[in-house]
This record gives C-alpha cells, sequence and structure tokens, in this order.
DNA sequence: ATGCCCCCGTCCCGGGGA
C-alpha cells in the first residue's frame, strides 16, 4: 500500500493538479491538507467519479484536511480527542486541563486496509513567542497524547502532514535565517522529538538518515528556482507501520507545474 | 528591515500562510 501526504494549498485551487496525480496511479491513499474547503463545498463528486473514496473535514477560508483512498475508508475520526476525559491533569506531555477544544479543522484520522492513517495540518505558530506559538505546542501536546493512544492499539500507524516543523538545520536551506521562527525553535522541535521518542519513525529519515530532502519551497522570491526550501511535511510511522515500510520518497513534479502546490507529495510503500 | 506570492471571502482589501 502506498501513502502519501500533500498539502494542496486549496483543494479547489488544485483540483486538476490533484486529479492528474491521483490518476497517475501515484498512490492508494493520500492525506491532504489544506482544503480551505467547507464540507458543504468540498468536490466529492470530482473525486467519487475518479473512483476514490474520500473524507474530509473543513471549515470556512482556512485549514482543511481530508483523505482520498481506493480502498474503503473506515472508522472516521475528524478531531483531536476532547477535553477532559481524555487528557488527565499531570500527563507528562503537560497540562492542558480545562482547555477549549479546537475548533480548527486540522486533524482526521481513519482506517484504511488494516492500517490507521491521521491527517494533520499542524499550527504554523508564528508569530513565536505568542498566543500562535501558544496554541502550536498546545496542540502538539494533544496530538502526543492521541499517538501514544494509538501506539497501544499496535495497530501500524501513520501519521502524515504538514507538520510545521523543520526537524534538523539540515531540513533548511538557511537554517541562521530561519533562526527563532517557529518551525524551528527549539520548543517546536523537541515536541516533535517527542514523538519520535515515544516510538514512531520519521520515514524519511529511517531510509534516508542524512540527505537533503526539502517538501516545500515559499512562492516568493524564486524560492523554487533557487532550490531554497524546507521539509515540514512528514510521514510518522509506528513500529509495526517501519516493519513493513519498502520506500518512501518526495515527488517534485507537482511543485514545478503551471499554479502548484507550495508543497509536494512526500510518498511511502508499505509491504502487504 | 521589509516585501516578494498565493488563496479566500462577497471582496478590490485584509487576514493567513511558512
Amino acid at each position: 500500500m502506498r501513502i502519501a501526504s500533500w498539502n494542496v494549498n486549496s483543494v479547489k485551487a488544485r483540483l486538476d493538479i490533484v486529479m492528474g496525480w491521483l490518476e497517475g496511479d501515484a498512490c492508494d491513499v493520500l492525506l491532504i491538507q489544506e482544503t480551505k474547503s467547507q464540507d458543504e463545498n468540498f468536490p466529492e463528486d470530482i473525486f467519487t467519479a475518479a473512483g476514490w473514496n474520500v473524507a474530509f473535514h473543513g471549515q470556512k477560508s482556512y485549514n482543511g484536511v481530508a483523505i482520498a483512498s481506493r480502498l474503503p475508508i473506515e472508522d472516521v475520526m475528524t478531531r483531536l480527542p476532547e477535553y477532559p476525559a481524555e487528557y488527565p491533569a499531570g500527563h507528562p506531555a503537560g497540562d492542558i486541563s480545562g482547555k477549549e477544544p479546537d475548533e480548527q479543522a486540522r486533524y482526521l484520522e481513519a482506517t484504511i486496509g488494516g492500517v490507521r492513517v491521521a491527517t494533520i495540518y499542524l499550527p504554523n505558530g508564528n508569530p513565536a513567542p505568542g498566543p500562535k506559538f501558544d496554541y502550536k505546542l498546545d496542540w502538539m501536546r494533544r496530538l502526543e497524547i492521541r499517538a501514544v493512544a494509538l501506539l497501544e492499539t499496535e495497530m501500524p500507524v501513520i501519521l502524515g502532514g504538514d507538520f510545521n516543523v523543520i526537524p534538523d538545520d539540515i531540513d533548511c536551506y538557511d537554517p541562521a535565517g530561519w533562526a527563532g521562527d517557529a518551525l524551528t525553535r527549539p520548543e517546536s522541535r523537541a515536541a516533535f522529538r517527542r514523538l519520535l521518542n515515544i516510538g514512531y519513525s520519521d520515514a524519511l529519515r529511517a531510509l534516508y538518515p542524512t540527505g537533503v530532502h526539502y517538501s516545500y519551497w515559499d512562492y516568493q522570491a524564486g524560492a523554487w528556482q533557487r532550490d531554497n526550501g524546507v521539509r515540514i511535511d512528514h510521514l510518522l510511522l509506528s513500529p509495526e507501520a517501519l516493519d513493513r515500510l519498502e520506500d518512501v520518497s518526495i515527488d517534485r513534479g507537482p511543485r514545478g507545474l503551471e499554479k502548484p502546490s507550495d508543497h509536494t507529495p512526500i510518498l511511502c510503500q508499505l509491504r502487504a
């Protein structure tokens, strides 16, 4: 099974590019972020007419996540679990008791072909420090708690999406220029690293420990032409998924098309 | 030091993105 993740920066503005990529038999499951589409406006018919099952959770203007799959999509969950029952005070991930549930459409989880997959659009967090950065870190704590619960199921799990975290300096064309940014700050990197420490593997680094592999290039200042990229789109695999990992790659093709997303797909293949 | 570019909404700007 081939599972991909792609921040498309508006599913409607990118519909032809996305459907073209899917029609090229690039993957079996696509985890989509930044659909920017309310559920009633999601182009569901286009996906189903092309033979794709689709699940989506959106809001007006911003955010929004979806999953397209050749196989049936089962047991859909459209957000991280709510407070407070699932989040006991004193949890090592941090004190998040008593906070309001997240109203932003950034998370969608489902079972496909026996694999539990989540499409994740993690908050950007800029400017940092500030309330948006606090929201990012809080969101990462809640994701970690869910990630622990998923490990305990002992299912193969893939957490895929736009994490808005540049894990290491090698994942950035200009680490000095990005110092202090919410995507590189030590708190963001530490929260990302905790996901690895509890048992998930960064699929790309599992197979390519040292190379430069970008997944995002800004629209501005000729970033794509200069290869001024960063690696912020990730596939995190539970041990049961890692055992089956056969291949991982980033497909730079869609980033070079006319009117592209600023992100390009990352893809992995699991043995049957 | 700042903006470059792109998308959305009911909209010819401002917010958000990364």
